[in-house]
DNA sequence: GAAATTTGACCCAA
DNA sequence: TTGGGTCAAATTTC
């Protein structure tokens, strides 16, 4: 096999593919009178094969690393080259220790993936009078688990996007809330989203939420719930002038005249140590209008809820904060987040290829 | 019944 | 050994 240096995923299914037919022809000469030998040869291509599948897969995985937005693609390749292939449905039944063995490097594999993911954090403020939708962050996330943190007084709350199981989307966060100032929560994001979701719009939109459609996102809200994506959709209004999205943008936002270079690779830094150095609020401060000068924080005001809960009360006091979190950072719809995530995925990528290693 | 959340148990890095 | 992160069965919600 020709190797590049460079991961190549139509190898990778090429190879896998041969590895596939190989098997199967394995089962096909396992009546065969010569079966000693034709199995021993068969075994040693099936064995260089599966080497040689390895070793690109690792070139794979590294990338992916680099590129989590190749996720995807991935993922979607895999699933139609599994859907084509005969015996991915009908399925040999895995013995019960294979599956354990499966299961275990599936958990090892993962384990190596986390430590590569980008980390960073975010801190909300959530007003005194309650929660809004600076919680959701447009995606879809599923709470796995809740623990206490020694040293803290509140839980710690771990989510991960519900698109996990059907793409294999990695993203995870992490909600803390603060000591110091209960209104305060850091929000840990563990990875990107490779699973390329958007809020979706709700079919029936409640009075609420029509009202929110009549007061699109500002580019204060765009890049709280979705800071690189909606970086991007600002920088491509801040060089085509204001055109359709001048009504949203003169009444509720004016642009600084910063220019794209600015947003280098310093407008977003990954940390592993300290996530708390490298926040959104102080990465993206030329966008962002807090409610007070001196605020180092996003600050939300009180607005509905969407998701189970449904709205919340103004006078929610505090203990209710967590619980209201976990709603809110868990919900799926977020109108108020539809035109900022057309803008940003219809018209953003014809403009500026997304150069992610650039970009990062 | 499906989907989401809760929670005790487990794993592993420090 | 400990604490943080994750898993997965049980439970809850719609």
């Amino acid at each position: 096999m020709e190797s590049t240096g460079a991961w190549d995923l139509s190898s990778l299914l090429r190879l896998l593919a041969q590895g596939e037919e190989q098997a199967r022809q394995l089962e096909a000469h396992l009546e065969a009178p010569s079966l000693a030998e034709h199995c021993k040869s068969l075994l040693q291509r099936v064995r260089s094969t599966l080497e040689e599948a390895i070793s690109m897969a690792k070139l794979v995985d590294y990338e992916m690393s680099r590129q989590p937005a190749c996720h995807n693609a991935i993922a979607e390749a895999a699933a139609a080259a599994a859907s084509d292939s005969p015996r991915s449905n009908s399925g040999s039944p895995r013995s019960e220790s294979s599956e354990r063995v499966f299961k275990e490097h599936e958990r090892m594999e993962m384990c190596k993936k986390r430590k590569t993911l980008p980390k960073w954090t975010n801190q909300v403020r959530v007003s005194s009078g309650g929660v809004t939708e600076g919680l959701e962050d447009g995606y879809s996330w599923r709470k796995y688990g809740q623990k206490e943190i020694l040293g803290a007084r509140h839980p710690r709350g771990y989510y991960r996007c519900s698109h996990r199981n059907s793409v294999g989307c990695l993203a995870t966060k992490q909600v803390q809330r603060s000591d110091q100032d209960p209104c305060v929560f850091d929000i840990t994001y563990r990875g990107e989203h490779t699973c390329l979701q958007r809020p979706q719009p709700s079919p029936l939109p409640e009075p609420e939420l029509r009202q929110s459609h009549e007061n699109p996102p500002t580019i204060h809200e765009a890049l709280l719930h979705h800071p690189r994506q909606h970086l991007q959709s600002s920088l491509r209004v801040e060089t085509e002038g204001l055109n359709m999205h001048d009504q949203v943008l003169s009444s509720s936002f004016s642009f600084p005249s910063t220019p794209l270079d600015s947003f280098g690779p310093q407008s977003r830094v990954f940390s592993s140590t300290n996530p708390l150095e490298n926040t959104y609020v102080g990465s993206f401060s030329p966008f962002i209008s807090p409610t007070t000068s001196e605020s180092n924080y996003f600050s939300v005001s009180p607005c509905q809820m969407s998701g189970y809960g449904g709205g919340i009360a103004p006078n929610t006091s505090e203990s209710d904060l967590t619980e209201i979190i976990s709603a809110a950072t868990s919900t799926t719809n977020s109108p108020k987040l539809d035109a900022a995530f057309m803008l940003d995925h219809a018209e953003f990528d014809q403009i500026f290829p997304f150069d992610a290693p650039k970009f990062f």
